[in-house]
DNA sequence: TCAATAATAAAAATCATTACTATTATTGTA
DNA sequence: TACAATAATAGTAATGATTTTTATTATTGA
């Protein structure tokens, strides 16, 4: 039986008003403002309950710590190769794509993520100055 | 100036024979049998080097370690959220989607990965059996 | 054959995440 | 409102994957 707690309730505020795709660490910097004995743990917990429930979105792209996002909406993400910043693409995903996966695969498909790598926009432009 | 070195080319071997996706540990389990005294440290530097030369592909699916993939052609993975089985879809992917994406987006793109989640066959049957 | 240097083994260090435990907060009920 | 049951917490320790360090070994071009 799931209880009420301030403290995931002021997670979850504030992943809503992020739009940065922060880490576990980055929340618990944010949330340590208001609650200054917060332990990492309960980030962790509350952002692995609050994924749990499709209340946000966990996401692993393989660029260190595991990003978290409260915009549960299809869409798709771009982490750059140099500088590891994570941000929305700004496109319509491809739809329908989840049920056409469906005719192929026997089993019970919930999700799919997709995520586009490369150099962001800064870092192209970085890349151009030095040469 | 990169110098040829026989565990990378058994690293490499065992990759392009496996098609199971294994993990750096599961690879270094492997190579162990023919070199002895290959070290955890290696397999870890070569499959990094082998990925960012193109020839291996680094999974991150975000259920414990990282997997490696010498199927460098473009392919969907499916994850159960069960047994954290990683396999591949048996389907085409969507063609084009990364030239789309260039049309949306200011930087590099160099590629996209996506994986469907949810619960494989094997583990459905189980829940049926138990319900 | 030799010098330069990339790659290695082995071990220690780091980083993200999870587990543990005693205490505190929440909740349904009397 | 008071109380008992128990979920959630803080603080800390432990874990697991990966990276770094360093002295030694292997590869390579001259």
């Amino acid at each position: 039986m799931l209880k009420y707690s301030r403290q995931r309730e002021s997670i979850k505020e504030f992943l809503m008003n992020s739009h940065d795709h922060p880490t576990a660490d980055t929340v618990y910097s944010a949330i340590r403002i208001q609650y200054p004995n917060i332990s990492l743990g309960t980030v962790y917990r509350n952002l692995s309950l609050l994924a749990s429930t499709g209340e946000i979105t966990k996401i692993t792209c393989g660029d260190g710590a595991d990003r978290f996002d409260a915009d549960t909406h299809p869409h798709y993400h771009f982490l750059c190769d140099r500088c590891g910043h994570l941000e929305d693409m700004p496109m319509d995903p491809i739809g329908g794509l989840d049920e056409l996966a469906k005719n192929f695969y026997q089993g019970r498909i919930s999700g799919h993520q997709t995520f586009f790598y490369g150099t962001c926009p800064g870092c192209l432009k970085k890349e151009k100055e030095k040469a």
